[in-house]
DNA sequence: TGGAAAAGTTTCCTAAAAGAAACTTTTTGT
DNA sequence: ACAAAAAGTTTCTTTTAGGAAACTTTTCCA
């Protein structure tokens, strides 16, 4: 699985899907279920647990039922002392009804979920989804200088770019810079440095899609 | 500069990521370093992540140097906050294949690759380039009646799907029709049969990836 | 059934994480 | 080069996780 920019990766599938601002408390879904699932599919008791994770046995009722937040580090002694893998922990085994074929995510206009950055303004799209092979986004491209890069943006992945209004200037590493203006596109390797500069008045807006 | 804390000194941890491999893939698992570039990749200061997570700055700086072990509850709020996803968390970046690289292909408006079929004229974008992991193109729904589909569109992969221009009924196998409206968009499953149809007076433009 | 042993939960304490603010370092503007 | 601002770190306090042991519930076998 390809490195993607790290705001592009999914969460959804272990928060609540929650638009609204901030505070929103933000708990695990059931990743004491999860483990006490586990635990008991390898019939185990706590005392056997707990040897095997060096977790007291107090520690891990706690976790299961769910009445502490494990530290990191205890995540990780129950990942190796269960040998649990970390997708598994984290993964809900979720319904597989609509036998993840009949899947569909309707995004109204300005109704994506706002990923501010110092340059550009993303809206991500679709955001219902998770393990989608593509994400969307839509981006005002608030940056009119090159200056405003202190380097190039570079991960993994090809990217899809079309410009929806406004031009651009599409800056990439191993090529001339050249202006975008609405209606054009660009696909390209996002190993390869990359960056977008407004150059109309109004900032550009473009439809980006990472894979 | 105090002593590291007692959970780094036990904790040569390594832990498998998947160990239904023969040689799991055992790596030392460096979080907060991991939190600090995808952090610093998106230029986000301590200050901004931590309005984004919830978390306190200081907090933040101590997770990053690895003087603390967060709990999941902090683990979570840094994923929501910075979307980033949880197995990125665990695996160390990885190393440029060098691969394909540095590709790019730019299509002006209007100079994709023409391809017509009787219900929607397709325009092919970005062909220069082949092996792509998505497929972009433009696409003018000329029909406007769901009588001049014989049956529904269906093949592998995934497709998004955005309007440009006019609006469409966006038909779906498994789902009531919806009006999309240029600025919405949409991302489904090509198994589950679909199709679109003008509603506009003027033929719909739509913007389709597929993958 | 009863009662002991095993499994699981809760309590209580200490050790560690989270937050606020003071402090230090780096960056920026003149 | 300097001062001011921004970014980052450390200190200090509060809150919470983790472990030992007491307590409660369940299991199982005479």
């Amino acid at each position: 699985m390809p490195d993607k920019p790290a705001f592009l990766k999914e969460n959804q599938q272990f928060f609540s899907v929650n638009r609204d601002n901030a505070e929103a408390i933000v708990e695990p879904l059931e990743l004491g279920k999860r483990v006490r699932e586990i635990r008991l599919s390898q019939n185990l008791t706590l005392e056997e647990a707990s040897k095997l994770t060096g977790l007291a046995r107090s520690t891990l009722s706690k976790i299961e039922n769910e009445q502490i937040s494990p530290t990191f580090t205890a995540v990780n002694k129950l990942v190796k002392g269960l040998g649990i893998d970390i997708p598994q922990l984290f993964t809900q085994p979720k319904k597989k009804s609509p036998a993840s074929g009949g899947r569909r995510d309707i995004t109204r206009r300005g109704e994506g979920k706002p990923h501010p950055t110092p340059t550009y303004e993303h809206e991500l799209l679709a955001t219902q989804l998770s393990s989608k092979k593509m994400i969307p986004f839509k981006t005002t491209v608030r940056t009119h200088s090159w200056d405003e890069y202190q380097d190039w943006i570079r991960h993994d992945g090809e990217e899809f770019l079309y410009v929806l209004s406004g031009s651009i200037m599409f800056y990439t590493e191993f090529y001339e810079p050249i202006e975008l203006v609405a209606g054009d596109s660009a696909y390209y390797d996002c190993e390869m440095g990359h960056a977008l500069v407004s150059t109309s008045k109004k900032d550009a807006e473009v439809l980006w899609v990472t894979a």
